[in-house]
DNA sequence: TTTCACATGATTGGATACATTTCGGCGATA
DNA sequence: TATCGCCGAAATGTATCCAATCATGTGAAA
């Protein structure tokens, strides 16, 4: 997307998406600019523009003369951004099927379907399987938003990730029972695309995306300090983004 | 929204915004920074951040070293906006059906219809009803997002009317039959949602906004000078105050 | 003791100056 | 004549400086 690594202001945004996201940056508080500035090692004006794009973002929030703090998002709120996710990614079937996915497409997405085969044929949740389990889910979804061919689709949905903990990223690995049931519906969707019946795709994934949405919000709702240690605080070694600030 | 503050660089924004959307600034026009700057009255600081907002935005896409320029939108990529549009507000009559809106709610939807049933009185659309006609129809589907309360939701669509010719200020304002049939949409999606049935008003919405957007594209692909003089063409040339055509 | 007012420090917003990159023209050479 | 390359102008990106606004703390008065 916004991949611009040239200029030090596009450099500025994703390593503070990066500390908002991974909760180095808590909800609620305040941006110092001169802090801030000095710990990445820029000066203020990069630094601004910087969270001027995190701010439309939706990861920050700005008011005049007071400048920018860390968005806070409750509950109900992530839960509202499931209920988008789900409709956005259930019409991105929808449209897969209608166009007819490419045989490649169908591949890569079987591909996908027998990695996680491999990684549960063990019967269990080994935490050292969530980074591959995690690449191969951010895959699969993002592959069937691809194949919608709607760069807006893409976009949005993009978007929704911006939210934290909303992300597909996050993973509940701690229920074999429930990650089985999930994957069943990547087996279903696939098989449905492959058939071309993008209705019924829309609908596996509609209910796949929303069950997530359910899921984490109650343990959320349960126990937010725990969840969100484990969900945000985990290492995130999926991503080959290793731009470690040296200050 | 984002009711702005009273700083500079939110006033350059919105005013970007109109020249943009006003088609003041030409799609794929790069955007000089100094003469901008110059042009409002301002110098590059804020203007720089402003352009990043609008960017964020999506009306401009930026290039490092290379500046801004106006996004320019293909008709295909605003049809593809209108699928988006579509299953959004699709989405709100379903929540709103879901939550049961307040009698309030119901009642500002049957008096938006009886507004147009006013103007369609006449049998005959006149240019001068148009203005009254975009802000019943603005105010129709902003009430029923509202409805849903879903503060995602209401974001999501308000970013798809950053895109030009897809805000549902632009009417196709010629054709009775057409309009006819439009606001017969709006009378059944109240009439269910009074009804507490938001599944089926979903499906009119659907209908609705999907029906408009194939309209639209047909006619752009036909005649896109015509279409777009039509549509987004006020006198977008001498006047530096586009003002007339409100909100 | 509490509250209001003022002043001072801190932080943000905007302007200007400087560095870096890109774009266009000019000329030389094949 | 066409192409390559270099140089200068112009536009962008960044840093620094100044102004305006907000927060905090102290002190005086009720």
């Amino acid at each position: 997307m916004d991949v611009n690594g040239h200029t030090v202001a596009d450099g500025a945004a994703t390593a503070l998406r990066e500390m908002i996201l991974s909760g180095e940056l808590r909800p609620a508080a305040r941006v110092h600019q001169d802090q801030l500035a000095d710990r990445l090692g820029l000066s203020r004006t990069p630094l601004r523009t910087a969270l001027a794009t995190l701010a439309n973002d939706g990861l920050l929030v700005y008011e005049a003369n007071r400048g920018y703090r860390v968005r806070e998002f409750s509950v109900e709120s992530i839960g509202s951004v499931f209920e988008i996710r789900s409709v956005l990614e259930a019409q991105a079937c929808r449209i897969a099927g209608r166009l007819s996915c490419s045989e490649e497409m169908l591949d890569r997405l079987d591909t996908l379907v027998r990695t996680g085969d491999d990684i549960l044929a063990s019967g269990r949740l080994d935490p050292k399987d969530l980074p591959a389990w995690r690449r191969m889910n951010v895959e699969f979804h993002e592959a069937i938003i691809q194949a919608a061919m709607n760069p807006w689709l893409e976009e949005f949905v993009a978007r929704t990730h911006n939210v934290p903990m909303v992300s597909d990223r996050v993973i509940l690995w701690d229920d074999y029972e429930i990650i089985k049931r999930s994957h069943d519906d990547h087996h279903r969707i696939a098989k449905c695309l492959r058939q071309g019946d993008g209705e019924r795709a829309a609908a596996i994934m509609h209910e796949h995306v929303s069950f997530a949405g359910d899921l984490l919000t109650e343990r959320l709702s349960k126990d937010p300090e725990a969840a969100f240690e484990q969900f945000i605080g985990s290492p995130h070694s999926a991503n080959s983004n290793p731009k470690e600030d040296e200050t």
